[in-house]
DNA sequence: AATACTTTTATGTCTATACATAAAAATAGG
DNA sequence: CCTATTTTTATGTATAGACATAAAAGTATT
């Protein structure tokens, strides 16, 4: 009477492994099996086995070197992944209303910290954009953004009434490379204001800053309205 | 003469794809060639196409379907990753001494918003406490922690007085599903005190909740001094 | 004992091929 | 014309085999 055993997929050997692992069967800081070994006992191939594998060294619990072989990290440094979104994505997929409203559009010297933190030189206008994004018509976020000529001219013809500068460049304008920081901030008279909030209120604050290749495109501040909570499951 | 052309690899295609997307040779939402096309194009085969195009859309810039083919996304749903943190880690990697100190250690009646919150039954104790987070003696983090004994009995064992429960926890426990949530709050009295901070400062603050197998293992808030920054470049 | 060279080996990747499967497109039936 | 069924097709995955490569382990040389 042999076994009766469907052929494991990536899936199924990923799914036994990470089991093996909170089990502890393979204990933190030890050495797995090599993947020849794994693929005749999970009756597979090298290649199978050494992608279930991969992914579970991408998802930050397991370590591999070349000729070392495979461990299982200790403390997994668990990754957590979430997208980027579109304030109007994440409102509509809220269930609720998005309205977009703007506020001021202005071309203006640099300002010499943007220029410093930009790495640039200060000797260029940069396009200055104030505008509200609402959640059934609620204050929802407060963006201030500013954008470089230099690397979106086109954002010079743009007005702005109508789309947000935010969806504006997703559509126009690749990035290579982006930072985004998350702080708490103290609402001032005029974020308050905004944001429908009082003084001193504890504002959640993103600033992203885009480049495309080096060359900077944009930096935003994004000020979300009192209560906004960023969360991620995984 | 023929072209002296090295095979591609997979990540060379990877490269090539994405600087077609970024220069709009492909343009948003627009269907790319099949991969069996491509792989000609590459002289190369389908199964490195694949990978190469798998990982594009792991990494948010294709949307893949059978039959339907490979699409170019418009607005990139671009995903930040960033690992979650070991404070020790965080603090001596910005090259900082990090010291730790146990606050209280108790074992409470489970607070109702608790129990409602990951969905148990109320009538069960937990282990609660509290500690800080010192980066070169400056209060970094002040943490307040409820663990469940029934999901890790060894915890009542551990006194805390020389190990975080983060690290202890991390070590100990391994869990299945997680729960992080990011906002601002404001500094009552007591966060004041321990950060060293003035009452109603905006206090950047993450609350982390870890199930093993549907199974709550703890529950965490973590209140940063004021000024913290989390930042992420990808 | 310390150094430089060689071997070994586990992972990293590519190829060629096959079959699976979801979903679009085409076709048949009412 | 609308609906149900079949066909087609692009992606998804598995396999067997090969060579590449980093790094540990072993060996020889100073």
């Amino acid at each position: 009477m042999s076994t009766p055993r469907e052929n494991l997929s990536y899936k199924d050997i990923k799914r036994v492994v990470l089991e093996r692992i909170q089990k502890r069967i393979w204990a933190p800081d030890s050495l797995l099996p090599s993947e020849t070994e794994l693929a005749e006992e999970f009756s597979s191939t090298r290649t199978t086995v050494n992608r279930a594998l991969r992914e579970l060294a991408e998802e930050g619990f397991l370590e591999r070197k070349r000729k070392a072989g495979t461990r299982v990290l200790n403390a997994p440094l668990r990754k957590a992944q979430f997208t980027i979104p579109q304030v109007s994505d994440e409102i509509t997929e809220a269930g609720k209303t998005y309205r977009y409203s703007l506020v001021n559009r202005a071309l203006i010297d640099m300002p010499s910290w943007l220029s410093a933190k930009l790495a640039t030189k200060a000797t260029q206008q940069v396009l200055y954009i104030e505008c509200m994004h609402f959640a059934d018509n609620a204050p929802f976020q407060y963006e201030v953004r500013w954008i470089m000529p230099k690397s979106v001219p086109a954002a010079l013809d743009a007005d702005f009434r109508e789309v947000g500068p935010g969806s504006w460049l997703a559509q126009e304008m690749p990035f290579t490379d982006l930072e985004v920081t998350f702080t708490a901030t103290k609402a001032d008279q005029q974020i308050a204001e905004f944001l429908d909030a009082r003084e001193g209120d504890p504002i959640f604050t993103t600033q992203r800053t885009t480049w495309l290749r080096a060359q900077p495109v944009t930096h935003a501040r994004l000020y979300f309205a009192p209560g906004y909570k960023m969360t991620t499951r995984l």
